[in-house]
DNA sequence: GCCGTTTTCGGCCCGACTGTTTTCAGTCG
C-alpha cells in the first residue's frame, strides 16, 4: 500500500467515526485526520518505516494506530478499521472528494438515494440527482446547496493541474509590480505555497499593506490584464487573469500586516503547530494578532504586529524563513535557536549542469547556445567556474572508437576555450570543466567505453529510460552505475517530471549510504519541471551529511536564470551553504574532484 | 487517539463562510 492509499484509508476511518461514534469523541476523529495528514506528508514510504519498526516515529501515529497499521501490513487488513467502517456505504467516501461535502453530508446523500448512487460512478450519479432537483428538496438542503454541489462537481472535472513555480511566480510578480505603483500601497507580497517556494502552486494569493484598503482594492481590480473581476469586498478581492487563473488579494492596515502575512503564508501545519505552541504559553494566535489569555483562558489583550519578525520574536523564537514553514520541526528549532542558516542564491559560485550546442551526436536533446555565449552568461551571473555536461553520444549509432573520437574532440575544444576565451574576456569565470551527462542503462551499465572517461574531468549520471523498475532493481541499477570512479554526480535522481511523471522507486537509505562512502554528490536539478532531488529528500540527505550540487540543466543560456528555483529547493530541504558543493571556490572544487580521481 | 517547556491526565488551532436556520452545523483553509 502506498502512503496515499493509507492516508485515504485513515480519512475514511475518521469519516466513519464522524457518522457512528458511540462515544462522541471528536478528538479521536481529529487524531485520525491528523494521522492521515502525517502519512500523506511523510518523506518515507510507511511500509519501509514499518519494515524498520519505526512507525511510531511518524508524528500523529501513536501506539493504537501503529498497531492497526502493523496488522494491515502483515495481513492486508485491519479488523479494527473494518469494524469502524462496517455498515457504511463505500460511495460516501468517494462523494467526500467533492468540495463542500464532508462525512455527514456524504452519508446523508448516500443513505437517501442509495439505489441511485452506484459504486461505479458515485459522483456522476450524484450530479444526475442534483440536476433533477432532488437534493434541494431534502431537509437541511436547499437550492443553493444543490447548486454548490453541481459547481463543485464541475470543478473536479475541469480541475486544472497545479502551476509550476516559475509560471505562478511570473503571474504573481506582474501583479505585485502593478500594486506597488499605487500610492496607497505600502507593501505587497505573495502568500501561501508561492511564498514558501513549493515546487508547484495551487492558488495565487497576494497581500497588500495599506492605510486605505478601499483604494488598494480598486487599484487591484483595475489591473490591466485582468479578464474578469470575481469579487470586490472591503478587505478582499479576486480577479481572473489570462490562463483562467484566479488571483486573490488580501489587504490589511500596516499595524497588523505582519500577522496577516504570517497567517496566509502558512502552511496549515505550520500554523497549527505554532498555535499549539502559543497556547501552552497562554497566547492565542489568530490572523489579526496574538491574544494574551488570562488564567481562565479568556482573551485579555490583542497584540498587533506590523512585521513577521516581531511576531515570531513575541512568541519567543527566531524568525522562520517561509521555505521552512511546513510544520516539520521548524518551530522547535526556532525556539532553540537551531534553525539552519540557509544557502542563498548569492552563495552559488557555479552551475554544474549546462548543455552547449557542441555537436556530440547524442540521441537526446542538444543544447542551443554556444560555449562562448554560455561563458558570457556565467560571467554575468558572477560564477567562478561551470561545467559543460552534454548528453553522451548515441551508443547505438556510434562505434566505441567513434565515441572516443567525439569526446577527444570535445576535450580539445574545451581546453582551447580555457586557454583563450575564458582568459581573454577577464570575467569572473576562471575555468570551464569538460563533463558529460551519461545515461544509466537499465542494467546499470554506462554507454561509453572505459577509455572515453579519460577525456572527461568528471561525469554526471542520470536515468532517461526504464523508469518503472522495481525498487530493488532500480537501486541495484543506480549503485552499479555509481561504482565507476569518474562518476561524481547523480543528476536529477528521482527522474520525476512535475505534473507529468512520477519519481522512480529507489531505496534511498542505500543510495545515501553509498554516496556518503564514495563521496558521490546528489544533484538538485533547478529545471522547473524537475526540481529534483525533491525538497524532502534534500532534507534527509543533508541530515545524513550527503553533499549536493546545483545545476540548471540548461539547454539555452536563458535557462541559466533558473538557478533560483534550485536554491529554493535546497532551502526547503534545510540546506546550508556548506551542504552545496558549488558554493565552493574553484580551488576547493578542484581538490574535491582530484580526491575522487585517485 | 495523540501527546508532554506547567501535564502520563487532561487538554486538543482559529476564523470565516455557507446555507438553512431562528441560534447553529458542516465544511474549509
Amino acid at each position: 500500500m502506498t502512503n496515499n492509499e493509507i492516508a485515504e484509508l485513515l480519512r475514511a476511518v475518521a469519516a466513519s467515526y464522524e457518522i457512528n461514534d458511540q462515544q462522541k469523541n471528536k478528538f479521536r476523529i481529529i487524531a485520525y485526520e491528523r494521522a492521515a495528514d502525517a502519512v500523506e506528508h511523510a518523506s518515507s514510504e510507511l511500509k519501509d518505516l514499518w519494515d524498520e519498526r519505526k512507525l511510531d516515529e511518524v508524528p500523529g501515529i501513536g501506539q493504537s494506530i501503529a498497531e492497526h497499521l502493523d496488522e494491515l501490513f502483515r495481513s492486508g487488513k485491519s479488523k479494527h478499521f473494518e469494524e469502524v467502517m462496517k455498515g457504511l456505504p463505500s460511495q460516501m467516501f468517494a462523494l467526500m472528494t467533492v468540495s463542500g461535502i464532508g462525512a455527514k453530508t456524504a452519508f446523508k446523500l448516500v443513505k437517501t438515494f442509495k439505489s441511485d448512487i452506484s459504486q461505479k460512478d458515485p459522483i456522476g450519479d450524484l450530479e444526475k440527482i442534483a440536476r433533477e432537483g432532488k437534493i434541494a428538496k431534502l431537509e437541511g438542503f436547499g437550492e443553493d446547496s444543490e447548486k454548490a454541489i453541481l459547481n463543485s462537481i464541475k470543478e473536479i472535472k475541469g480541475r486544472e493541474v497545479r502551476l509550476l513555480l516559475p509560471y505562478a511566480s511570473k503571474i504573481a510578480y506582474g501583479i505585485l509590480e502593478w500594486m506597488r505603483q499605487s500610492k496607497e500601497v505600502k507593501r505587497a507580497d505573495v502568500l501561501g505555497s508561492l511564498r514558501r517556494k513549493a515546487s508547484t502552486v495551487g492558488d495565487i494569493d497576494i497581500s497588500v499593506s495599506s492605510e486605505k484598503p478601499g483604494s488598494a482594492i480598486v487599484h487591484f481590480t483595475q489591473y490591466p490584464h485582468a479578464t474578469r473581476i470575481l469579487e470586490k469586498g472591503e478587505r478582499t478581492a479576486a480577479i481572473i487573469v489570462p490562463g483562467n487563473k484566479q488571483v486573490d488579494l488580501m489587504v490589511e492596515k500596516p499595524e497588523s500586516y505582519g500577522s496577516l502575512l504570517q497567517h496566509f503564508t502558512g502552511s496549515k501545519h505550520h500554523n497549527i503547530s505554532l498555535r499549539e505552541y502559543a497556547l501552552k504559553k497562554g497566547l492565542s494566535v489568530s490572523d489579526y494578532g496574538i491574544y494574551v489569555l488570562d488564567k481562565d483562558r479568556k482573551r485579555k489583550e490583542l497584540k498587533k504586529f506590523d512585521t513577521e519578525e516581531k511576531f515570531y520574536l513575541f512568541l519567543g523564537m527566531d524568525f522562520i524563513p517561509p521555505e521552512l514553514r511546513e510544520g516539520t520541526g521548524e518551530i522547535d528549532a526556532a525556539v532553540l535557536n537551531k534553525l539552519p542558516k540557509l544557502v542563498e542564491l548569492s552563495d552559488v559560485n557555479s552551475d554544474l549542469q549546462i548543455h552547449s550546442n557542441f555537436d556530440i551526436e547524442t540521441s537526446h536533446d542538444l543544447g542551443q547556445s554556444g560555449m562562448r555565449e554560455i561563458v558570457d552568461k556565467a560571467n554575468k551571473l558572477n560564477y567562478e567556474y561551470i561545467a559543460f555536461t552534454e548528453h553522451n553520444p548515441s551508443h547505438s549509432r556510434h562505434s566505441k572508437k567513434q565515441i572516443i573520437d567525439i569526446l577527444k574532440r570535445k576535450k580539445d575544444v574545451v581546453e582551447q576555450l580555457n586557454g583563450s576565451y575564458v582568459k581573454d574576456v577577464k570575467g569572473s569565470v576562471n575555468k570551464v570543466f569538460n563533463c558529460l551527462e551519461i545515461d544509466i542503462l537499465p542494467k546499470g551499465d554506462l554507454p561509453i567505453p572505459d577509455e572515453a572517461f579519460n577525456y572527461l574531468d568528471f561525469a554526471l549520471i542520470s536515468i532517461h529510460s526504464s523508469f518503472r523498475l522495481s525498487k530493488a532493481k532500480m537501486t541495484e541499477r543506480v549503485l552499479k552505475a555509481m561504482s565507476n570512479p569518474k562518476v561524481k554526480i547523480f543528476a536529477h535522481p528521482t527522474a520525476r517530471l512535475l505534473t507529468k511523471r512520477e519519481a522512480v522507486e529507489l531505496d534511498w537509505s542505500k543510495i545515501f549510504a553509498y554516496c556518503k562512502e564514495k563521496s558521490i554528490w546528489l544533484e538538485i536539478n533547478a529545471d522547473p519541471m524537475r526540481l529534483d532531488l525533491p525538497d524532502f529528500l534534500v532534507r534527509e540527505a543533508v541530515e545524513q551529511g550527503i553533499q549536493l550540487t546545483l545545476g540548471t540543466d540548461s539547454h539555452h543560456v536563458d535557462n541559466m536564470d533558473n538557478m533560483e528555483f534550485g536554491v529554493s529547493v535546497a532551502r526547503r530541504g534545510w540546506a546550508e551553504k556548506a551542504d552545496i558543493i558549488n558554493t565552493r571556490s574553484l580551488e576547493e572544487f578542484e581538490k574535491m574532484i582530484q580526491f575522487k580521481n585517485k
